[in-house]
DNA sequence: ACTTGACTTAGACCTTGTCCATTGTAGGAT
DNA sequence: ATCCTACAATGGACAAGGTCTAAGTCAAGT
């Protein structure tokens, strides 16, 4: 995460312990996670650390390409710092647990010519839902 | 439409000018509305419906299966009356259009076994996007 | 027609996210 | 080392989407 911390310092960005604690907390594999679960986490390392700096960080990291949006649930968007490998989700129906997942095949390729409505199509997300080993344990053993 | 009215009194739904109101309203073909797009236009046939009733009866069509939400933006949830033939989805990233798309291959089958991390895989949900024919024009005249 | 439990309503409330005026500070200039 | 100032952080108001509740209404079985 200190490359992260230094490509966005050459871009010309303020070094603040804010900034720096957000980014800590996004690191990882398989990371989703909420803004507010965001700062929930920043708040144990930076009491102070206000809602609206999370957001705004966030939005930051978003618009340079060091962090993507995610959707996978209808409730509140997660934010992903694996932004530098393209990738897809497997999301867990039950606890909502998400991985990282990269399929073969080319979706972009299945979408025929009759299918595309005129449009010019440029990218496909594909999520797939199942359940975790995790709660499917639980569930049998239930 | 009739058929879902039919289906639904025999599943002991008790039918009132809103329900009927809403179903009405869903009605077509790559219909994806919002829940207050479904309000406004059911106002229009029966004024005095309110917003939780829509929500209510919406959520109850879910749960019979009789409509699919759908979350291809990251605001409001969008529902969908086609919830007999599966599709998927392509959006334009401008404008928000949304057409229902049947694309060939198995997405499923194309994601291996070293990727699902003892998931069991049930469900693929693919988007896609793009600029649809009536905003590429917008742009290249403008 | 009567009865009753299911349905509808208005509005309070919650969550997620944005905006703004004010206060604070990183980092270059001196 | 200190100063300066443009940029960043803060807290609180605000907004949109959505949920919940208490009270009134009505579909449908008798
Ligand atoms: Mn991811
Ligand atoms: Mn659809
Ligand atoms: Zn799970
Ligand atoms: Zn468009």
């Amino acid at each position: 995460m200190s490359d992260l911390l230094e490509r966005l310092r050459g871009r010309g960005w303020r070094m603040t312990a804010q900034r720096r604690v957000v980014a800590e907390v996004l690191d990882g594999d398989h990371v989703h996670l909420t803004a507010d679960e965001v700062h929930s986490r920043a708040v144990v390392k930076l009491p102070e650390i206000s809602r609206a700096t999370v957001y705004n960080t966030l939005g930051e990291l978003v618009s340079l390409g060091e962090v993507l949006e995610v959707a996978t649930d209808k409730r509140a968007k997660r934010y992903d710092p694996n932004a530098h490998r393209p990738h897809h989700h497997l999301v867990c129906a039950q606890c909502g647990a998400i991985k990282d997942v990269h399929p073969g095949g080319n979706p972009l390729a299945d979408l025929p010519d009759s299918e595309r409505f005129g449009f010019t199509v440029s990218d496909v997300e594909v999520t797939y839902r199942g359940v975790c080993p995790n709660c499917a344990a639980t569930t049998t053993t239930a």
